[in-house]
DNA sequence: CTTTTAGTACGAACTAATTCGTGTATGGGG
DNA sequence: CCCCATACACGAATTAGTTCGTACTAAAAG
């Protein structure tokens, strides 16, 4: 069962998933800010995600400024990029690769979708109808 | 970090969705049936497929008649409830809890969105809309 | 009846992921 | 200058997941 793909970034684990998440909001963060701001803060230890950080920018997943004592960590990878990276994985293991199957599960689910969001997506469905008109057909 | 959650059969692993997308393509089935028409037959050793098989037995993700000297296996859990399970955890894990985002996530990116499967969207995003100024408005 | 074959059970090795303790350095107050 | 608070590094224990070898059993073939 394959891990990560060729040559680019690995996917995050769960841990390392948690920590991207709180670097997303905060921007540019010390160890003891993500720490702070985590939402099972008093669950996990300090040195846990200073170690995890410390994992991460081995896998190349955030960049550090160790200039300062207290190191400062960012991103090196955008959320839109891993989310796209994770859903792919996602779709191809849980719905046989089949993107539409996922959307309709999604959406047919219960709650959860507002007016607005439905505006939202209706909106970027037209969009890709006109496109693939010429892509597909 | 939780797991699994209260009462119900938990998430399966990575090895354990492969098995049941196996079982749930072939239904009732032998250790060797699962086993044979494996994606990844060659590279799966049979005892592994087995143990497998005896630890989601164990943990309820499936069921078995042993009356047979080859026991057979079959699926305790729905492919749509697991999936539905499974995106309620990735979604509230990678897209913070929006289930919209996930889906404009996978419909915009790229292909994969035939012209048919587009209409099929685009016709339960009507339905939902219609149910949806009575649910929330 | 004996041998081979196809099956289950289960321990245990191995790998990956998570968590934290302990050592050590450094900067600022007293 | 010394101490304390705060920081990083890193080994190592723990837990979870995966994989397979080996022992044993039962049916079928000879």
């Amino acid at each position: 069962m394959s891990k990560d793909q060729a040559g680019g970034i690995p996917r995050p684990t769960a841990a390392e998933l948690g920590i991207l998440r709180s670097l997303w909001k905060l921007g540019p963060s010390t160890v003891r800010q993500v720490h702070e701001t985590m939402p099972e803060a008093d669950s996990t230890g300090y040195t846990t995600v200073l170690k995890f950080l410390q994992i991460m920018y081995q896998k190349g997943l955030v960049k550090r400024d160790d200039s300062q004592r207290a190191h400062v960590y960012r991103p090196a990878v955008s959320r839109d990029e891993t989310q796209q990276q994770m859903t792919n994985y996602f779709v191809d293991n849980v719905f046989d690769g089949s993107k539409s199957q996922l959307v309709m599960q999604a959406l047919g689910a219960g709650d959860g979708t507002t007016k607005d969001e439905l505006a939202q997506i209706k909106e970027l469905l037209h969009e890709l109808e006109t496109k693939n008109i010429k892509a597909i057909d």
